[in-house]
DNA sequence: TTGTAAGCGTTATCAT
DNA sequence: ATGATAACGCTTACAA
């Protein structure tokens, strides 16, 4: 059974089968192709009883276009990306594009380089580049139909989160069980996101009491690194970048025998069930399963363009690192 | 600048710019090809200068084969797959091998699917299918060149971890510090390396010592409900079948009062670092980066065969949830 | 060493 | 409605 290894089935053996001609096989195949429909039911029955397969490269080469998707992602290590990655390629199964993957190490002069060489082998590209400069980035792509994610850039289909409003969520949350004095601990700078995170924690915190740590360029170790400042400037609540800077920060506060949340109150960013696995973090949670679904969407049936992008909506999740802040 | 949004260059406009044949390009070009070396500097200087890159489909189509790779997993959320998807990915764009990415969301029939999908559109296949039978596997890879990561399958390439040597140096570990009751948390039923876990352990523990709990199928949660039963077992230690289980049954057995590792020892399996965020765990460390980059060398340098199984070694570290017996 | 020419499987143009 | 033919860009005998 299954032995059938033999050479692939072209459309021409199909017309051989059916002693008609290869273009009429291709017509009948495509979507939008005129023939009969007595002949076009005949290809089909031929088709799949020769098991036949169209060969995506030939029709690549002759339609100049690929079909399949470029996916850039910092880091596959970092939860975040995965569970990006996870959902662009199965949304793109379902609409039978394939999804070629690259992992750029967080290096956004790979970033510009592996765009370049994929640009003319995928139909299009879903980016999170958060490390590359704008106009670098934009002259990588050239013109690539593009859809970028967790980042807003000029002239490009946007989809990213509403992380201004994640911030408000958070400190509201922190404020009205008693908090005052609330750090933020930033990310790596340069980030979009980490921008975004520090204007929203600047549009709710008066300039007198603002304590910002950072940028940390990793989450963890930043987190670590943030804890004896959190502490020595006062602070009783803390909004980080990400949920593993809140962990850094956790591990850290912990080790110093600070009590979370009695002492002092962690909101994480990002919503990770992976970070929740040791203690149930607060966090903003935000969304990035349903962002890699519209990416794929609008990159496949729309010309993706300025026009293309969304802002969704972020959800503070309150766990069991935020409690009422310290009477004293 | 930048704007040349013009047509591709091909090896036609090289040739033209130089005065020579597309086949003196080509060959300029290609690894093998015999040229005067002159010429192939020539042409190499010409390919750079005008922004030549090769059209894969067009290679494709003549050669027959794709210079593509299909990569199965699971589940890219569990960071495991996760790090074998971002090595994969690294080794390959290194021998100039795209990767086409499919997470199968740990459905088994999904993996067949998926696969008898890709079949004629990659070169092979790196494999880390833990669920579906042998037999289904074997059939649906059909005499594609592919590689099995992380488990053992007859008459194919497979790339493993000494899963049993690993839970061997655990329990040495565990026996050398006092312990003598330990238990085993294991995985989900059917899956290989659960099964070789077991076999470790059983080829370890007396009959009559054995503790083992599970199958589990969900790791976290496992952990968790494991605890209870450990304790009323009366082990002082436990091995369990990965890190995500190790932190559910930390995480009750916290709760619980139960100190770690003065009162229990915890060992957890796969060594990956984002287990250890929350509690430095002891753990056996599973290759997977030097697996990953194996498949890929074997599916693209060798026509792979059983031949080319390799077992990697794995290796305890040893960090803060083991300690001494409970002196009791 | 280099050029010529055929062919890979498909789609598109143009006749018929 | 269908068939012949060219074209996509590359590789590779084969010829020179």
């Amino acid at each position: 059974m299954s032995g059938t290894r033999a050479a692939r089935v072209t459309i021409h053996d199909i017309a051989r089968e059916l002693g008609i001609s290869p273009s009429t096989v291709s017509r009948a195949l495509s979507e939008g192709g005129v023939v009969s429909p007595a002949t076009r039911q005949a290809v089909q029955d031929a088709a799949q009883q020769l098991g036949y397969e169209t060969n995506r490269a030939a029709r690549s080469m002759s339609l100049g276009r690929m079909h399949g998707l470029g996916l850039i992602v910092p880091d596959l290590r970092d939860p975040f990306f995965a569970e990006i990655a996870k959902d662009t390629q199965s949304r793109a199964r379902v609409l039978d594009t394939a999804v070629y993957i690259a992992d750029t190490d967080r290096d956004p002069a790979a970033e510009l380089d592996v765009i370049r060489s994929m640009r003319r082998e995928v139909d299009g590209f879903v980016v999170c580049a958060p490390r590359s400069a704008d106009d670098a980035l934009t002259a990588a792509l050239d013109g690539a139909p593009s859809v970028i994610v967790h980042r807003s850039v000029d002239g490009f289909a946007c989809i990213t989160a509403d992380l201004v409003d994640g911030m408000r969520q958070a400190i509201a949350h922190l404020r009205a069980i008693g908090h005052r004095r609330i750090a933020h601990v930033t990310g790596p700078a340069g980030s979009w996101s980490t921008a975004e995170r520090l204007r929203g924690y600047e549009l709710e915190v008066e300039p007198r009491d603002r304590i910002v740590i950072g940028p940390n360029a990793d989450a963890f170790e930043g987190g670590v690194a943030a804890a004896e400042r959190l502490l020595a400037a006062g602070a009783t609540a803390v909004v980080t970048y990400n949920d593993f800077s809140a962990l850094g920060l956790l591990s850290r506060l912990t080790a110093l025998q600070v009590r979370i949340p009695q002492d002092l109150s962690i909101v994480g960013f990002d919503g990770l069930d992976v970070a929740s696995v040791a203690r149930p973090l607060t966090s903003v949670d935000v969304p990035r399963a349903r962002a890699a679904r519209m990416a794929v969407d609008v990159l496949l049936r729309e010309a993706p363009g300025p026009q293309s992008s969304v802002v969704l909506p972020t959800q503070l999740i309150v766990r069991a690192t935020t409690g009422p802040a310290p009477s004293q």
